[in-house]
RNA sequence: GGGAGGUUUCCCGAGCGGUCAAAGGGGACAGACUGUAAAUCUGUUGGCUAUGCCUUCACAGGUUCGAAUCCUGUACCUCCCA
């Protein structure tokens, strides 16, 4: 398989070295590659989602790919894209966040085989480099007007607002001794990475050739960006995080359902392995009947299993049809629990249901829906109160044992898609 | 140091001493339409024990029957002259 054909119909490269070499270069044998991840959270988001399927692709073509945790570049803090100095982090949170990202990379590589991924911390060889010895063997090497010349440094220093230390300036000797240390070690010739990353790949590439006298390769994927230029992968509530604790699996399947049209076949292309035949096809579909929405199923299909397995996927599913589904009723708490994983709830006395019941109104504002009784009356007078999917159609309505869901459970919403469990215990 | 102006409800911004919980816009929320979309249209947008009551217009005082609106002081911001 040619993985730079495959790679270019995708639309995955941005910028590469040497374009016809590199594509022979490829195909003449098993290559190493590698492409870096910041810890910046203790998970991947949607926006590693993108490098990290392209260095699933590169072994699915015969490649060995070495997965880098930056967890001590993290302690300095990459300047590519950024507007102005970062925090650092501790060491401490660096060294949970490397640990985190690790065991969700397993999802996407495989680490046995012929072709067996490698799992590294830079951490691991940076943490013991001396200071001099790093200013004599690698510093050496870097011309200050190349690097002054980097867009990374350069857009800083244009600002006037906003300066550059100079630990972040030396980030980019940091990256660039990473792929000279893991073309000493595994042979590594080739570095990937978001199109922010040339300037820290080509650092490399200039080190490799000036320490070892070796020839490395870059490659870039372009940013995914929706098509009204935003970032993919941001929600109201943040990014889109790959742990089920961060996003759920239901959360995460809505996301990629709710893409939009202009994106969708972008997506399909960049994040998945689905095949250029039915990708295509799902394209003439899109155009013909935009309303079935096909592809934004097929690309949440591929990607929840992808992230969460098939378990993740059909709870997802089932928490999908049930929330934009019918009236609910006849559920055991069990079930309801489950498939409500995601949703805010609230315990309260069973003996609020007695009597005349409780309220709709206060209801709602127990569970948080509503932040005071004047918003709950006016959000039922417009009709956008329901229980157990069902709408409520008078603000004096009280609520029984009679409108448990479940034994123990009712389900309030507010709106089309927000929700909140009451549980009577 | 001297002078001018500003500070309004989530944001911008209007606001005659009474009829101001405060125009208008944005945002947000809900409804209709729809494809769990976009666009569009409609409604709502301080709280409550609710035909009324309470708290809000930088902060503290004052004038007045009555103040977001007038006066005094304090804080912060902008601008002009040194």
């Amino acid at each position: 398989m040619d993985i730079i054909a495959e790679l270019r119909w995708r639309g995955l490269i941005q910028q590469s070295t040497g374009d016809a070499n590199l594509q022979a270069w490829l195909n003449a044998g098993s290559r190493t590659l590698y492409c870096g991840f910041d810890p910046t959270a203790d998970t991947l988001h949607a926006g590693s989602l993108l490098p990290l399927m392209a260095l699933r692709r590169f072994q699915r073509a015969g490649h060995k790919p070495i997965a880098l945790v930056g967890g001590a570049t993290g302690m300095i803090g990459d300047p590519s894209g950024k507007s102005a100095e970062r925090n650092l982090l501790s060491v401490d949170v660096l060294r949970r966040n490397v640990a985190g990202m690790a065991e969700q990379m397993k999802r996407f590589l495989d680490f046995d085989g012929p072709s067996a991924a490698v799992l590294v911390n830079n951490f691991d060889w940076m943490s013991g480099l001396s200071y001099l010895d790093f200013l004599r063997d690698v510093g050496k090497n870097f011309p200050i007007n190349v690097m002054l010349a980097k867009d990374s440094v350069k857009s800083r220093l244009e600002r006037t607002d906003s300066g550059m230390s100079y630990t972040e300036f030396s980030y980019m000797l940091l990256q660039a001794y990473d792929f000279v240390y893991l073309n000493e070690k595994f042979a590594c010739e080739l570095q990937i990475g978001g199109s922010d990353q040339w300037g820290n790949i080509t650092a490399g590439i200039d080190l490799g050739r000036r320490m070892r006298g070796v020839q490395l390769y870059g490659m870039t994927c372009p940013l995914l960006l929706k098509s009204d230029g935003s970032k993919m992968g941001k929600t109201e509530s943040g990014a889109l995080f790959l742990s089920a604790e961060r996003t759920s699996p239901y959360q995460f399947y809505q996301y990629w359902i709710n893409v939009d049209d202009a994106d969708a076949g972008n997506c399909l292309r960049m994040l998945t392995e689905i095949s250029r035949e039915e990708i295509e096809s799902l394209d003439a579909d899109r155009a013909s009947d935009p309303g079935k929405r096909d592809s934004q199923r097929r690309l949440a299909e591929e990607l929840t299993r992808l992230v969460h397995g098939d378990a993740g996927l059909a709870a997802a599913r089932r928490a999908t049809e049930i929330f934009f589904g019918a009236e609910i009723e006849a559920l055991s708490d069990a079930q309801l629990v489950e498939i409500f994983a995601d949703v805010p709830s609230k315990t309260l006395s069973p003996a609020r249901l007695d009597g005349n019941g409780l309220p709709i109104i206060d209801a709602l504002v127990e569970a948080d829906l509503v932040k005071s009784k004047g918003d709950a009356r006016r959000q039922i007078q417009q009709g956008g109160a329901y229980v157990n999917n069902r709408r409520v159609d008078a603000i004096e309505r009280q609520l029984t044992r009679a409108d448990l869901a479940s034994e123990t459970v009712m389900v309030l919403r507010l709106g089309r898609k927000r929700y909140a469990l009451l549980r009577f215990a």
